[in-house]
DNA sequence: CCCATTTGACCCTT
DNA sequence: AAGGGTCAAATGGG
């Protein structure tokens, strides 16, 4: 039940209050795509700009609401949440849903990139860092086992998995990024993450 | 001043 | 009605 990789066909529900009920089912399928990580992924590659932030009656935390920086002026779609899931060895969760249509360029074909060993990666207009983190996974995982956990969006058996997201990480950061370091985020995230003080 | 975050209201789905 | 997601005005920092 870790990155829980599913569709949600349901026709935004964002945008549905624009044009009030047209629901049912369009083409709409945003992929949902979540990632949990010990500190809060607040350095992904992309720009994100922060738009809400409420409680979840479930978790004891707050879940932060954010859209790609450029989703004005690219029109891009992408969003992203995320929440803290768990206390003791903090887990957070990012949530991806949508896609960088902004970024479409380096979107082509990632297990292309992947296995001639390319470069997918483009610091053209990103301040930050790498693009495209986690969703050229989207594709694969797909087709993939989608069986573990459907809709079981809960985070209930977490406490012995944990480790196992550890290691899952580190080995899948390294696997998209192979010019960083696995431990590249790891840095980063030690000092620009700050749950408690600041 | 400009722009990103904050924050509560608003809206949609269940 | 409750819970979750988004809007948008106010706020604060650069």
């Amino acid at each position: 039940m870790f990155h829980g990789a599913d569709k949600a066909c349901k026709a935004t529900p964002g945008t549905a209050r624009k044009s009030s009920k047209n629901n049912s089912n369009e083409e709409e399928c945003l992929e949902q795509y979540s990632h949990d990580s010990p500190t809060p992924l607040l350095n992904d590659g992309f720009s994100w700009r922060k738009y809400g932030q409420k409680k979840i009656k479930a978790s004891s935390h707050q879940r932060c609401y954010y859209r790609c920086a450029y989703a004005k002026d690219r029109n891009c779609n992408a969003k992203k949440r995320e929440q803290q899931i768990q206390d003791s060895p903090s887990v957070y969760r990012t949530t991806y849903v949508g896609k960088h249509i902004c970024d479409v360029n380096v979107f082509s074909e990632p297990d292309d990139d992947i296995a001639n060993g390319s470069k997918m990666i483009r610091f053209d207009k990103m301040d930050q860092a790498m693009p495209d983190s986690v969703m050229p996974r989207l594709a694969p995982v797909e087709q993939q086992a989608i069986t573990i956990e459907e809709d079981t969006d809960q985070i209930m058996n977490l406490e012995f998995d944990i480790n196992e997201f550890l290691v899952d990480d580190d080995q899948l950061w390294e696997y998209q990024f192979p010019s960083f370091s696995p431990g590249f985020l790891d840095d980063l995230s030690e000092f620009d993450h700050n749950p408690f003080l600041v």
